[in-house]
DNA sequence: CGGAGTGGTCTCGTTTTGGAACTGCCGGGG
DNA sequence: CCCCGGCAGTTCCAAAACGAGACCACTCCG
């Protein structure tokens, strides 16, 4: 089986991370919250290789996380974040959380602060119903709609 | 620049990054979190090849994310999430948000509920002062102490 | 025109990956 | 006891991904 296919599953998790998942996509959506939008400063910002910065850039481009323009002065190009791309930030500060958590024995390099209150933001999984926090042990997965359309294809039994 | 030596930054999101964001590792939680906890179990799950399997189960329990141990019955071995990789949830549940909003035209896969009052559990990004969900436009990122012991070292400059 | 800066491409040697065959261990049944 | 099957883990090789650097085309600016 090609990793690819795995983009083929009914599962929310796998899906995205078919194009999330790999050594560098995550850290150019890292800088690209930083504020980094020209292909050389991601370049110098991350230590990539050009070649895999383009390849990276450019499937980013075609999943519709990042638009490529050219920008005001027509000199230069610039990715900007869609709103498709800017809805993953929660997933990097998931991340970071679990980072400070432990990966930082110095404390937190850094803090995520709300401009209006100077206050710290963190990510919780919280239950819609209730608005208590939950955590990995008081969650059971069941079926949804998106599984239907799936129920007979080949490769059905892999994933959940 | 190799990629592992990004894990020198003092950045909270790259180093897990440098651990966690590769082709296959997150997939191999994912599978943890649906209860896999035997070799080949995982193997049939995912679909990944066994060396590439051995590599990964042996990584996370390098870090202190699986857990791996002889069964009750000895005949066999069990990898399970520790501590660390429990905290690891709320990363896959933002994936999850996501794939759900915008990678399953046909409605979530599935849905992943609260065992109490059986409503859906979904990920927030809350100011932990003011109590109000925010998005990365309200986010402000600034130095924290771990930042401190890395000021003068060679390749400060990388990272934000 | 010439030089600097831009995004992007090409090539080459290295590393990582996938697939499948293979090993060694253990328990159970004859 | 011996054989067999299932288990985790290893080894091998071809293919794909990768890093580094040279190179190209274009644009602005003087």
């Amino acid at each position: 089986m090609r990793y690819e296919d795995l983009a083929d599953l009914p599962c929310s998790i796998t899906r995205p991370l078919v194009i999330l998942g790999d050594r560098w996509t995550l850290l150019v959506l890292k800088a690209s919250f930083a504020g980094v939008r020209r292909f050389n400063e991601f370049q110098s910002a991350l230590g990539i290789s050009r070649s895999r910065l383009q390849d990276r850039l450019g499937r980013l481009v075609e999943h519709g996380i990042l638009d490529r323009r050219q920008a005001a002065d027509g000199a230069h190009v610039e990715y900007r974040l869609t709103r498709k791309g800017h809805d993953i930030y929660p997933i990097l500060m998931a991340i970071r959380d679990w980072g400070d958590a432990y990966m930082a024995p110095d404390g937190p390099p850094a803090r995520y602060r709300h401009r209006d209150c100077t206050g710290e933001a963190h990510v919780q999984l919280t239950c819609e119903a209730c608005g208590t926090e939950v955590t990995a042990h008081d969650i059971t997965p069941e079926p949804g709609p998106g599984i239907l359309s799936h129920l007979g294809r080949p490769g059905a039994e892999l994933g959940q």
